[in-house]
DNA sequence: CGCCCTAGGTTATGCGCTTAGATTCTGCGG
DNA sequence: CCGCAGAATCTAAGCGCATAACCTAGGGCG
């Protein structure tokens, strides 16, 4: 593979100093443009690309952001392609993050950010988020994804957005969505309409949205005189657990009249589950879940659950951030990032 | 922001020099053990995140490697999460080159490398290859991102993977997929089983693999001896065009029996279109696709197209990449990735 | 005619890290 | 007690670019 060309080879091709090649790409007002052509023609003669790693060293900054997502899947079963796997590979894709990720992607592009791709999968995995954090300029973290202590190490040297999480972390920007009344409202529905009594609640309390999830259920059952059933434990991502809590259920019985599920992923792996006992979703059991993901939209019928505006997240986690890199100001959190309650099928509404 | 921790401030604190600093890092086999606890915990109280500027700039490399695609949608309709969007925002997410994507975000987290992704609007688009090239190792490019002189030029300092492109390109390895056999199938079916015998198609020839997908559906209408229709215009990513293709379709009569699509994506549009119009699909006009997006799966009924094995494409992009990386080699084209003909409703199956 | 200003360039330095090669330690045999 | 071979560490030289500070040649003006 041919050296890279460097700025001193244009310079000496266009007979002129390297500080005139760089003016020539960076300040053309600099620079006669007459020269700036002499200096164009030589680098593209050149094939000269110039190094982001020198110019972010010089600069100081990279021009880039990186986005460290929780990774639920990061080996899919190989039989992803199969047959079988065929018809379930949309529950391994696009999920929340991939969504969020999407309109991360594109306001990034839009604003000529690059964008840095990091991950792990389990939190507190450090040697990865090094690996991310030196690379950008700033960074987008899942709640979740990132160990407290760590956050705030990034947070002490650059923006930092959480998405989700709360707003706790020391210096770190936040992007939250109202998961407690979009929950309350999904809540609301299953009394008022379905007139439902006795509930099930599918789900975690890890990070601060599931946490608003929860507490929008709990208060709308609490108003409306409903006894409130404990969290029996799902968490997205690990569907054994899932699976596990389902049939937990059926063997305990009895049978609740609607599963309240904290994520669509789990909602679906509980359907999956319920239908296996030979049981009809939503006949015998009336299901909903949280996201809107795309999985939910293929069952049939259509997934009963509450959409979070997943593009917009990720949009706005890119403008809060190109916002602080320009004009350093206090974190902020963004705001009128709603929740929709969006009624399917499977919670027996036809 | 507090400056960032640098190595030299790492080693004052340890007492010791920046190289053993740097040892301790990347050497720690060079470096008594005690030593490395130091500069550890001397790191650890700073905060120390190595730049990866400046150690790719030291090193010659960058250990990421940077994914272009071809932007069909830059900034989707601001609807998109309105009550209508919402029903049709799958057709924006994810598309081919999102699972595409997906794949390389896999294979990438998987083998430690840092993924950076760019794209554009428009092929030709010098300044942002540029941008990405810069800050990579490697590159993997969609055919028809990056026109092949600019290819080229990547393809002379470093390592680059063309997706679906001919192996024409100069030092560019290439994955490719057997568009034709697929096609084929597909159009075998249509032929053999469903007996249909007056055709349309719908697509372009922009790229080899649009190429193949033609070729393979002429081939075998041709050895059944039944005519071959001329390629009206559909771009993915240019509904407007697809939707003008059938109502000239619609205008000029007598209405084909079967509409063959290059892209699910034009599908999905000429569907609607015919809907619209007032036609049945598949009642009175069947329809295919090419690709096996989900938003065909989400069609009623589902679309008969031909699944490519998107993630796998991805992954064995960057498998290529990773060998060129270290034990440099001649461009290679990747093999054994199939394209499978998958039967739906909308060609008039059941 | 001399002075100052400006446009257009150049020189020189440093960004934070890696890594040859030089230097200092350490332990051990003689 | 000395000399010496590793082992451990340090010194110093870049990597490719941006940019502050500094030159130089004209041109306008009093």
């Amino acid at each position: 593979m041919a050296r890279r060309a460097t700025v001193y080879d244009v310079a000496q091709r266009a007979g002129v100093s390297i500080a005139t090649v760089s003016f020539a790409f960076t300040r053309p007002e600099k620079v006669k443009p007459e020269t700036i052509r002499t200096v164009m023609v030589a680098a593209d003669e050149l094939g000269y690309v110039p190094s982001a790693n020198a110019r972010g060293l010089a600069r100081g900054r990279t021009g880039a952001i990186g986005l460290y997502a929780y990774d639920y899947v990061l080996d899919p079963p190989a039989d992803e392609h199969a047959a079988e796997g065929y018809e379930r590979s949309a529950r391994l894709f696009p999920l929340y993050a991939d969504e969020v990720q999407r309109g991360v992607q594109l306001e990034c592009r839009s604003r000529g950010l690059a964008l840095m791709i990091g991950g792990n999968r389990t939190p507190a995995h450090l040697p990865h988020v090094i690996e991310v954090a030196g690379r950008v300029d700033a960074l987008i973290a899942f709640a979740g994804a990132l160990s407290v202590p760590h956050l705030e190490q990034a947070a002490a040297r650059m923006p930092v957005v959480e998405l989700g999480g709360e707003v706790r972390v020391a210096g770190a920007h936040t992007v939250l969505v109202d998961n407690r009344q979009g929950m309350a409202d999904l809540t609301a529905h299953l009394v008022r309409v379905h007139r439902y009594e006795r509930f099930a609640y599918l789900g975690e309390l890890g990070t601060p949205e599931f946490r608003a999830r929860r507490e929008g259920f709990e208060s709308t059952l609490e108003e409306a005189g409903v006894p409130v059933p404990p969290v029996l434990p799902a968490h997205p991502g690990d569907d054994a657990t899932t699976s596990a809590s389902v049939a937990a259920l059926l063997r305990e019985g009895p049978l609740p009249q609607v599963l309240v599920c904290d994520t669509d992923q789990a909602a679906v792996v509980a359907i999956d589950a319920l239908r296996r006992a030979g049981l009809s979703v939503p006949g015998d059991v009336a299901v909903t879940g949280f996201d809107g993901i795309i999985a939910g939209r293929l069952l049939q019928p259509i997934l009963t659950t509450v959409r979070q505006p997943m593009a917009a997240i990720g949009r706005a986690a890119v403008r809060l951030l190109a916002d602080a890199l320009d004009g350093a100001e206090q974190p902020t959190t963004n705001e009128d990032l709603v929740a929709t309650f969006s009624a399917g099928g499977t919670c027996g509404c036809d």
